[in-house]
DNA sequence: AGTCATAGTCAACGGCGATGACTTGTGCTG
DNA sequence: CAGCACAAGTCATCGCCGTTGACTATGACT
C-alpha cells in the first residue's frame, strides 16, 4: 500500500490537507451543528457528522467544546435567541395576546422538535424569557383576574402551551419508521376491538383525530382562554371558589 | 493461559455456567429490567447490565425481545397495567371521571419520571391503553358532546394530562443540582429585574407560584372540566362553533 | 531565524445495540 | 430407548458512538 502518498490520498478524499490554523471557531461548530440538526435530525449530530461537514477531522471539536452536552447545550440557546427575535406587540384584546403569545412558543418547539424536551423543562432567566412573563402575566391581569390568580395561572398557562408543545415536537422527533409504525396501530388495530368491551372506541374508531392532529393545540388554547373568562366573570362577584 | 479451564474461570465468576434452559422469559427480563431503570435510570438500561442482573449473557435477551424499542415499550406498558390497576370505576358525574382518570395517568407519570417522556409520544396499543381511552371517551360523551366533539376533546384532554404530567416530571427527572439553580432564579433573580421593564413581574415576584407547585396539575384540569362544560352547554342549543 | 503555545490530527479505548454462527439441552418420534 | 430437531443460551464480532492522550504542523512573537 501507499506509503508517502498516504497523506495526499486521504486529502484528496477530503478536499484538502489539514485545516488552516485558525479557521475553527464555536460559532462555525454551531452553524454545521445547526445544519445537520436541523436536517438530519438531533441524532445524528455525531462527532463523525460535524467533522464531515466541517471537512475537519471530528475530535477538532474539543478544542472548541469542553464535551458534547455543551455543544448541544450552546447550539439550543443560539436557536431560541435567534427564533425570539420579534417582540411580542400588545393588542387591546388579551385574548389575542395569550393566543399569540401561546402560538409564538408552540412555532419554535415545532420548528425545532429535536430540542424541545430541553426546552421546556429549563429556565433560561434570559430578556427573552423576562418579556414573556411580564406580556402575558399583563394579559392575564387585564383579563380581569385578581393578582394572585394571575400569578398561578401564569404557571398554568405557561406549563400547558409548554407541555403541549414539547409533547407534538417530541412526536415529530420519533424515528419515522417508529412513527409510522405507532399511526398504523391506531388507525387499524383500534378499529379491531371487540364492539362488547369497547362500544364507543369501535363505533368512533374513524373519526378519533390523530394524536399529532394539528388542531388540537389551538383548540387547547381557546379552551383555556374560555376557562379563563369565565374564572374571571365569576370572580367579579364573588370571590374565587376552588374545587375540592 | 487457561484452555480447557477457560469455561469454568468465566462460570465462576459469574456465579454458575450456562442458564438453566428455560430460566428466561419476558416476565423475569421486564422485572430485571423494571430494577435496574427506577434505581440506576433509563439510561442505564443497557443490555449489559441486564445480563449482569440476570447473570445471562446479554445477548439472551435478543431470544425474546427483537430489539431494544420492543423491551422498552413493553416494560412501560407493564408498569402502567401496575399502576393503573383496575381503578377505574365509572360515576355519576363525568368531572369526577375524567378528573380521576386524569389524575391517574398524572401520579403515574411522576412515579415514574424517567420514562415520562416516552410514555407521553409513544403508542403502546396494549389493552390498559384501550380501556383508558374507552373509559375518557364514554365521559366526554356524558358531558353532553357530540361524537365528533368527543373523539377530538379526547385528544385534547389526553394531550394536556400527558404533557402537563410528562413536563411535571421532567423536571423530577433533571439533574439535582441544575434543577435548584432554575428554582433560585425565580426566587432571587425575578425579584431584581427593574420596575420600569416589568412593572408586573416585579410588584408580583413573592407571589409567582413554583413551576413544579402541584397546585398546577390540578388547577388546569378544573379549567378544562369547566370549558369542556361550556361548549357542552353551547352545542345543546346551537351547532359547535370554533373559533377562527 | 528560532521558539513555543496551540489548533488540528490521529490511533485507540471502552461501551453501546445488533447479527449470525455455535453449542447445549429438552422433549418428541420412530 | 436411540437419536434427531429445534429452541434457548452463548460467544465472537461488527459498526458506531463519545472521549482521551500523544503527536505534529502552524504561525505569531521575539
Amino acid at each position: 500500500m501507499g506509503t508517502s502518498s498516504d497523506r495526499s490520498a486521504k486529502s484528496a478524499a477530503r478536499g484538502r490537507g489539514r485545516r488552516a490554523r485558525d479557521s475553527l471557531s464555536r460559532a462555525i461548530i454551531l452553524e454545521a451543528a445547526e445544519k445537520i440538526a436541523t436536517s438530519e435530525g438531533l441524532e445524528s449530530l455525531t462527532f463523525q457528522a460535524l467533522g464531515k461537514e466541517l471537512e475537519a477531522h471530528p475530535t477538532s471539536i474539543y478544542r472548541h467544546f469542553r464535551d458534547k452536552d455543551e455543544l448541544v447545550l450552546e447550539l439550543i440557546d443560539s436557536l431560541r435567541s435567534r427564533s425570539y427575535g420579534g417582540t411580542l406587540k400588545k393588542s387591546d384584546s388579551w385574548r389575542d395576546d395569550l393566543r399569540s403569545s401561546a402560538r409564538h412558543i408552540h412555532e419554535h418547539y415545532l420548528r425545532y422538535p429535536q430540542f424541545a424536551f430541553q426546552m421546556a423543562a429549563r429556565t433560561t432567566r434570559r430578556p427573552m424569557e423576562f418579556s414573556n412573563v411580564e406580556f402575558a402575566l399583563d394579559a392575564l391581569l387585564r383579563a380581569g383576574l385578581s393578582p394572585e390568580d394571575a400569578a398561578l395561572q401564569l404557571r398554568v398557562f405557561g406549563n400547558i402551551v409548554r407541555g403541549l408543545s414539547s409533547m407534538e415536537a417530541s412526536l415529530l422527533a420519533l424515528d419515522p419508521e417508529i412513527r409510522a409504525r405507532d399511526e398504523l396501530a391506531w388507525e387499524v388495530e383500534y378499529r379491531q376491538l371487540s364492539q362488547e368491551e369497547y362500544p364507543h372506541i369501535s363505533s368512533m374508531a374513524g373519526q378519533l383525530a390523530h394524536i399529532g392532529d394539528p388542531r388540537i393545540f389551538d383548540l387547547a388554547i381557546e379552551l383555556y382562554l374560555d376557562a379563563i373568562e369565565l374564572r374571571a366573570s365569576r370572580t367579579r362577584v364573588t370571590p374565587a371558589e376552588p374545587e375540592p
